[in-house]
DNA sequence: CTCTGCCCGCAAATCGGTTTGGGGGACCGG
DNA sequence: CCGGTCCCCCAAACCGATTTGCGGGCAGAG
């Protein structure tokens, strides 16, 4: 009924709205073969032709319908990307950047977003095979195994960050998160911290295991103990910053300093930290990792170890590009971190600050050119 | 070249892969039109048939080609979503409401943003019209009216906010700013600011402008002058916030609170007062608008108005479902906002504070059961 | 004037589904 | 045992493009 009604509507507006390839044929004179061609840009067709058809095109407003021709074609042109979570600000800069790339080269994107959920996992995977894109990213820093089999069993080509199956058309993004987090060690120690604590991203995540093993690898190079009881599980958000912070507070003896396994766990920290009524970096150091825009704004500005979304991104769209069009992909991808030396690292509650020197990176100012002091 | 190696790839797989709705209808001995009718439910199939078609596809683990079938049945089930920033994180938020929703209701989304710049909005429109949206959604809190032109001629559902064209097949998402902002001028006043000044948004928004209109016609219902200086332009950005705030600063008189536009322009102020040496709410109260997630956990936590993003979102796909499903649209969706407050708002310095009460809203504490004090 | 190319139009197959008219088979009643 | 009904299933048309072989018109060369 509904789709009865819908479909006499669209029949009765059909004489000025249809669009297909045969009104631009009758409308330039050429026929639909011509209209494909010169579409296509198949360099046989007579450039007046040609030229006729555009105009057609022009005045009729016409585009081609994308499901017939992917059908027909075989081609999408469609990159799937899948996220773990939309709202962490990390990820709309990793889509916006994909999405960038991916329309210089010609792509569209579908993005998908999993919420941790193995169910919606399952769900995105199923929309990236039914929309038929030629390549998906895999951006959950958690791979789900037995799920995305499914996508490599159908030869989609495949990214993913850190690790994943060796299989031919599949490629790696692999983050180098001891040099950043390294960088973040020595910033600290260099300060003068010799207590560092750790906050974790959801231990099932191999990125977040990464970190951990990153920090725990420079501290033993810098010659600072791990204390285990500082090593806290957090989830990679706000709340989990702001409880892993809590626990850290009700501990008899407390870290001078805490290295986050991301950004927001970091803003949960400072919260909690102002809401203790402590100060940063009197007396705690932050330092947090992914380097979002916001980190630039926190009170004060967080200290963080970048992990270059636009980076990620193209390495992932020239990835996809390259198992899809033939180009001699490469398995693996390398990706840079580094350190961001803002304001929420300083020298240890009742060190001699007046006889050292920061070393270590360059101090960046905030934006908006406003000057530190 | 590479597409002809790539097709002979795909052929070469072609044997285990192959999957379309004919594979199905052989395994489990049945025609192509009874497979069809099983997976859309038609009541008239045979229930052992329906079995057997079920345990073929479970085996074969096969799924139906979007393209193929949107084709043929002219509905895509897509509705999209065109927003203008998706690294605010007002967005993000709208855009997982969005998503969820629409699920709900058996449609899937697609997503666009035009980043404030007119051919990224041509290009958004002309994706959803080659996608074959069945309906769209524009969050852009400020439309392109000529460019959208080309979706209503199409006769595409649409949804505004605030504003559009008065059309059959066009919704508008009507949000009472004024309710949220009088509060919020209200908690003010009664706080005892007299002086307050308002950062707007981009003067090209229509949603911008509306915010300070209810600003002004919300002071002028407290008593309370308008200073034209005390209006600055800002973007609803983290930078445009901070040179707002730059140059408020510069003013000989300074008011004692100021109202932003959205929550990132607050942030910003936020950041550069704590730049300048200043206290929020001590030297300057702040509120901002559209509380999003950050605002919970901003030093100190931001007072702002409310916009739920879920109302927003939903409001929005009700009003596609209805035109496309023929039940009855509306073409109004009244939207609330609420004042929310926190702690960036307080009495203005040199005030008897301890003879007031707060009076208005009821003050809510931080995530994370920390408690105030 | 004929031969050789070069372009273009025509017509048909194809992609993977949906939808429908028609017909075969089972079952029931007479 | 036969005719009628009803239920389901099959075959075929169709959606809007791409792609192909083939034939024809036209131009330039010989």
């Amino acid at each position: 009924m509904a789709t009865k009604k819908t479909k006499s509507a669209r029949r009765a507006s059909t004489k000025p709205v249809l669009m297909d390839i045969r009104s631009v044929a009758e409308r330039a004179n050429v026929s639909i073969a011509t209209v494909s061609r010169t579409i296509n840009h198949v360099p046989t067709v007579n450039a007046k032709m040609a030229k006729r058809v555009w105009e057609a095109i022009r005045e009729l407003n016409y585009f081609p319908n994308t499901q017939a021709r992917a059908l027909v074609s075989g081609r999408t042109r469609l990159f799937g990307l899948i996220v773990s979570e939309i709202t962490n600000p990390f990820f709309p800069e990793l889509i916006q950047g994909f999405e960038d790339i991916a329309v210089e080269n010609g792509y569209e994107i579908l993005v998908s977003s999993t919420n941790y959920d193995p169910r919606r996992m399952s769900l995105c995977i199923r929309r990236m095979l039914e929309r038929k894109a030629e390549g998906v990213a895999v951006m959950t820093f958690g791979i789900e195994e037995p799920l995305l089999e499914q996508l490599a069993e159908r030869n989609v080509p495949l990214v993913f960050v850190d690790v994943g199956p060796d299989r031919p058309g599949i490629s790696l993004l692999k983050v180098d998160y001891h040099h950043g987090i390294r960088q973040g060690v020595q910033h600290l120690a260099a300060l003068g911290h010799r207590n560092i604590a750790f906050i974790t991203g959801p231990a099932r995540l191999h990125s977040a295991q990464s970190r951990l093993a990153a920090f725990s690898k420079s501290l033993t190079e810098c010659g600072i103990g791990l204390n285990q009881e500082w090593v806290i599980e957090g989830d990679h958000t706000l709340e989990g910053g702001i409880r892993a912070m809590e626990t850290l507070l009700a501990f008899h003896k407390m870290p001078t300093a805490v290295m986050c396994s991301n950004d927001m766990t970091a803003i949960g920290v400072l919260h909690k930290v102002y809401r203790a009524g402590l100060r940063v970096p009197d007396d705690l150091s932050i330092i947090g990792f992914d380097d979002i825009q916001m980190a630039r704004v926190t009170i004060p500005p967080l200290t963080s170890i970048q992990m270059s979304r636009l980076e990620l991104a193209r390495a992932a769209v020239t990835a996809l590009r390259a198992h899809v069009e033939d180009l001699t992909p490469h398995r693996d991808y390398q990706i840079d971190t580094r350190l961001v030396v803002r304001e929420s690292t300083g020298y240890p509650r009742g060190s001699m600050q007046d006889l050292q020197e920061s070393g270590a990176a360059v101090r960046q100012s905030a934006p908006g050119k406003s000057a530190r002091n």
